[in-house]
DNA sequence: TATTGTTATACTCTATAACTATA
DNA sequence: TATAGTTATAGAGTATAACAATA
């Protein structure tokens, strides 16, 4: 039988659990004034300092007209600062502020724990299993 | 140590799984002249005949506004028709036709061939571990 | 009055094209 | 000429408000 109801299909369970996610997460991180795409980039920037805005949204895989905007909110609201690349002033290198990596370090632990939350059906060593999973089906290019 | 990099973060993983798939489904489904959301659609009409089109948007969690557009399409398609309701003029009864449920078929087992393909990297009983694990978490509500 | 389907409209998100300043 | 950042604009996708037909 091939026929099988939409709610037991694998894409439907993705896509179901990853907005379910989306949504815990998107709670646990509203009080420390940030959303998760925010949070995406103030890690991609953490972990990668000193690299212009452009190489940044390559990290994300977003096009860089719109990391301008993700940009110019994040230093509004003073995580991050822009100043021209010494070598090359068309580029931008963009560092988080001290604010920033605080906000950064309280809203990964709230992530963190609406990642705990959104697992507890799981026994721990499924949690890591399902980890995994999705790690091998993502890096089978 | 709470801060990882983004790429080993759950929320990362379980969207870029579900983007995967829904890059592999819309190619499996392309050559059958329907898209991920239109099978779904066609899986919910055909799970429960008789119903009207807000009923089946209800299932479907879209919009009643949007439904009509999508309809629209599969109508013109020659995939599904509308009826009025005999006891309710007001409700649109909608049906699969004969060409509907033969795209149904095909479709439902190019996806399926799609979803084997994409977990290819896991076992048979990992794969079945995975879609045990994704209802669990989504069924938690 | 309330509900179903529909249409018109607005809003969000993102990408494309064109501009500037640097190289 | 080419590239980084920016801006203006357009497109896809979806929701909100208003309308006609029916209950």
């Amino acid at each position: 039988m091939s026929s099988e109801s939409l709610t037991s299909r694998l894409g439907y369970l993705l896509k179901h659990a990853q907005q379910r996610l989306a949504l815990m997460n998107s709670a646990a991180l509203k009080p420390h004034g940030i959303d998760g795409r925010e949070l995406a980039i103030l890690l991609v920037l953490a972990d990668h300092e000193q690299e212009s805005q452009q190489q940044a949204a390559g990290r994300l895989g977003i096009d860089r007209t719109t990391m301008v905007a993700f940009l110019d909110t994040l230093e509004r609201k003073g995580l991050v600062t822009r100043r021209a690349h010494a070598d090359d002033r068309r580029k931008n290198i963009v560092e988080l502020t001290e604010i920033g990596r605080e906000v950064l370090r309280n809203a990964t632990e709230a992530a963190d724990a609406a990642e705990r939350d959104f697992l507890t059906p799981l026994s721990p060593r499924q949690g890591e299993q399902l980890k995994a999973a999705l790690l091998a089906v993502i890096e089978s290019s």
